[in-house]
DNA sequence: TCAGTAGTTCAACGAACGTCAATCTAACGG
DNA sequence: CCGTTAGATTGACGTTCGTTGAACTACTGA
């Protein structure tokens, strides 16, 4: 589960791999990647793919489903969200700071994410202040 | 001098390690920091903080200016920002799209950082859109 | 000129990391 | 049932990482 934030250099190490950063980088557009898929997109063994989606989930960067004998990944965007933002405390900068939506995080809890990848052209605009 | 841009998991790599980003967070606040200080304030030995000085170096994460026999080392908020800008492609939400500020990056030459920590109350405010 | 200081580079070490073959476990299909 | 399949675990191996003492380099100040 790993339910309490995790600290940041662990995050930063999970991201710090070519192979977890593309694993990560296809999860962000698939929205829920079978693990199927990247034993054929990455070059490198069974376990070796099962020894980075574990690292990645100790992270909490992903969340893992399991249906029948099939796993399923998903992108928790929100660690990678309060990541930026823990970021974004050392090079400040342009940002928006109330838009009135959801709280930051911790509140969904089933993956029903949908989030606007550039799929569906929703463009939206609010006002900014820092 | 590193001019060619690091590659992402790279810089994330540098920033994986406690010891770096506490020095990475130091810089954030202190806008040119002394190696001194760091020796002062770091448990580890002279050479380990050469060691890592010179990874974070090797990232684009920090400049390096020597004056007498004195090292200080500032950090480059570009290259956070524009990892920023690598991540929010992954995790979209409200951010800034065109501020009317400077080019992206590669542009400031001379370490002449000034940018708003929280010193001077200088708030702005712009129209987002996403 | 020369002892002292600031910081780097070198050599070596144990610990952690990334990889795979072999094995194991659980679910499916007949 | 029992063979097959998806994927995780284990064990082993070579590589990289983080650390330090010792040696080195460059600057200072008297």
């Amino acid at each position: 589960m790993t339910r309490e934030p995790v600290a940041a250099t662990e995050v930063f190490k999970a991201l710090g791999d070519p192979i977890r950063w593309n694993i990560v980088q296809q999860m962000a557009q698939q929205e829920e990647l079978a693990c199927s898929i990247l034993e054929d997109t990455l070059p490198v063994s069974k376990p070796t793919i099962s020894y980075h989606t574990k690292i990645l989930t100790q992270a909490g960067l992903i969340e893992v489903r399991k249906r029948g004998r099939n796993y399923f990944y998903s992108l928790r965007r929100e660690v990678l969200r309060s990541l930026m933002d823990e970021m974004w405390l050392l090079a400040p900068g342009p940002r928006l700071v109330a838009d009135g939506g959801e709280e930051p995080a911790e509140r969904s809890e089933r993956p029903a994410l949908k989030a606007a990848v550039g799929d569906d052209s929703s463009r939206s605009a609010a006002l900014l202040t820092w």
